[in-house]
DNA sequence: GCCGTTTTCGGCCCGACTGTTTTCAGTCG
């Protein structure tokens, strides 16, 4: 069972309990322990394998949930919530995520009006039964009317590259009216780089407050406004992502800053430090008493506190503030340090651009190597090569590489890791490749002993370099397929193959807790875009984005490496 | 239900906006 889905449940548990009226504490415990579980790089099904008393050392768990814990992994099922579910029904349950009914109210259409689901909640609605229910009123009904509405079309997060279209055009939009703005800033969950978001946070302080949420209100893409006041305003954008706006005093910015990027687990445990020391952190400072001590720029703040600053992508409340207090913080992995892309396809198979057109593009991004691997004859949708036409092409690449002097050119493959671990091409082709990139492409759901016999089998292959998208996730479409991730990077460190971060924003794989265990384990990284296409060059930001917020450094990633140290780095032992 | 240099009880982050009220509860981030 995967810690997400443990996760999922004390969530539920947490809306559960709220509906039902139980001590809101008790209510926020089961909703720290889902954070703490999904946050965590070790599956707790091994844990709970080795030595279940581990579990109490988790940060939220404690006797309680460590028994729960126990239970879920064990028996995959959670007697506690299947109780409460027979009070609350889990589509009634699910009504807790649409905007603006939180438990008070969704208690309340439940107990007086009998509402069940979606559907029973819009026809009370259109029967004009909700207003009459104290504390609602016809605007609430409407409100309401609007939010399923909306609930029913936009199921699902916006993923990180449309949501930071969006946020990047609306920004520029907003600077327009340069007289108006003193400082403009992204923040929420797409500043931290998080892999999908809901929604889309900005930041300004402008001079005149009426007038930048006027502009913004009328922003062309705007569907229409959620609410509207001088510091706060939001907005739901044709495309169905809501996005605020807040306005701060610039001398108010860096705190600002900070409590809007978030995360709200990160806020959470400052300014618990912040009330330890007799200190209050808030959006506009660090005050003690009523005195401000610091809110201009988030340095200040951090170090009010005795913290080093920590970078947005790392805000998440996993061990980062402990880190930061003790001066341990990594210094992240930049995109300028990126010197090659290793993973890229061309007309040869499905990509979009021959060798040379990639090559160039690279060049441009100021890269010093990349690698061309094409698909194997097991992936036919892709066209993939067989043993003499990857031969056949590797001619085609030396051609390339002798024309283009300021960029090395690499003879590479992915080459598909079959159902028994084997790879697709005979060893006298992949002995003639400079890299050779191992990916799984078929049979996703065989048992997690099978899987990861399979991938370690293929990493006994002496010419394997690379893993890609180690656990072939596709966001919000496939799940990861199961493996003991521990036994396969341990393996890859042993055999000095690198595991990718694969960049594209479908991938995102190894995702952000998985390039930290990675790095604690010492496997090695490798950022690649698996690019189809020049423009895909671009996506290299999203791979780097992943791998800071799992920590890496510019060390744990080899191409950051110039050529000669790369190929040195890269050799098998 | 968790947690502990005021530790086994008694706390648990802070503020804005909305819609319903007539001083505030509910929701959100």
């Amino acid at each position: 069972m995967e810690n997400a889905e443990i996760a999922r449940m004390f969530e539920r548990t947490a809306d559960a309990l709220e509906i039902t009226g139980e001590n809101r504490f008790k209510v926020r415990a089961y909703r720290q322990a889902a954070l703490s579980v999904r946050n965590l790089s070790e599956m707790l099904e091994h844990v709970v394998e080795d030595d279940p008393k581990k579990l109490k050392s988790i940060a939220g768990i404690g006797e309680g949930m460590q028994e729960h814990i126990i239970e879920i992994v064990k028996t995959g099922k959670f007697k506690k919530l299947d109780k409460l579910l027979k009070k609350v029904s889990p589509k009634l349950l699910d009504l807790m995520d649409v905007s603006g009914i939180g438990p008070k109210h969704l208690k309340a259409l439940h107990d007086e009006l009998g509402v069940n689901n979606a559907g029973d909640l819009e026809e009370a609605c259109k029967k004009h039964r909700v207003r009459e229910l104290e504390g609602f009123g016809e605007k609430t009904e409407n409100k309401i009317l609007d939010a399923l509405g909306e609930y029913k079309r936009s199921e699902g997060r916006m993923k990180l590259d449309e949501a930071t279209a969006h946020a990047n055009s609306i920004m520029e939009y907003l600077n327009k009216d340069k007289k108006n703005i003193k400082r403009l800033e992204l923040a929420g969950s797409l500043r931290r780089g998080q892999e999908t978001v809901g929604d889309i946070d900005i930041l300004v302080a402008a001079k005149d407050a009426d007038k930048i949420m006027k502009k913004f209100t009328d922003y062309p893409e705007a569907k229409k406004t959620i609410a509207k006041g001088k510091t706060k305003t939001s907005i739901l954008l044709n495309s169905g992502i809501q996005v605020d706006l807040r306005n701060i005093d610039e001398e108010r910015f860096g705190s600002a800053l900070i409590y809007f990027i978030g995360s709200k687990a990160h806020n959470i445990h400052i300014r618990k430090i912040a009330k330890s020391k007799n200190l209050k952190i808030s959006e506009y400072g660090v005050f003690k008493g009523k005195k401000n001590k610091a809110s201009r720029r988030q340095k200040d703040v951090y170090k009010a506190i005795g913290l080093k600053y920590i970078e947005p992508e790392m805000r998440e409340d996993r061990g980062e503030v402990e880190a930061a207090s003790k001066g341990k913080l990594p210094s992240l992995v930049e995109l300028k340090d990126i010197k090659g892309d290793l993973h890229m396809h061309t007309k040869a198979t499905d990509g979009a651009n021959t060798i040379e057109e990639m090559a160039r593009a690279a060049m441009k991004r100021g890269y010093k190597y990349i690698a061309i691997t094409e698909h194997t004859k097991a992936v036919r949708v892709a066209g993939g090569l067989n043993d003499k036409e990857i031969s056949k092409h590797l001619k085609k690449i030396a051609r390339v590489n002798k024309k283009l002097k300021k960029i090395k050119i690499l003879k590479g493959a992915e080459v598909d890791i079959k159902e028994d671990g084997s790879l697709d091409l005979a060893d006298k082709t992949l002995k003639e490749l400079d890299i050779v990139i191992g990916a799984v492409h078929s049979k996703f759901n065989m048992s997690e002993k099978e899987m990861t016999q399979r991938l370690l089998r293929a990493m006994d292959n002496k010419y394997l370099n690379i893993i890609a998208h180690p656990t072939g996730r596709l966001i919000g479409k496939r799940k990861p397929y199961k493996f003991d991730y521990e036994k396969v990077f341990k393996k890859a460190r042993k055999n000095n193959i690198a595991l990718e971060v694969n960049a594209h924003e479908d991938r995102l794989d190894l995702k952000d807790v998985h390039c930290k265990l990675a790095k604690e384990i010492g496997a090695k990284i490798i950022i690649s875009t698996d690019s189809h296409a020049t423009a895909q060059l671009n996506n290299m930001n999203y791979g780097v984005i992943t791998a800071r917020r799992g920590w890496l450094e510019k060390k744990d990633v080899l191409n950051t490496l110039n050529y000669k140290e790369f190929m040195k780095k890269i050799k098998r032992k």
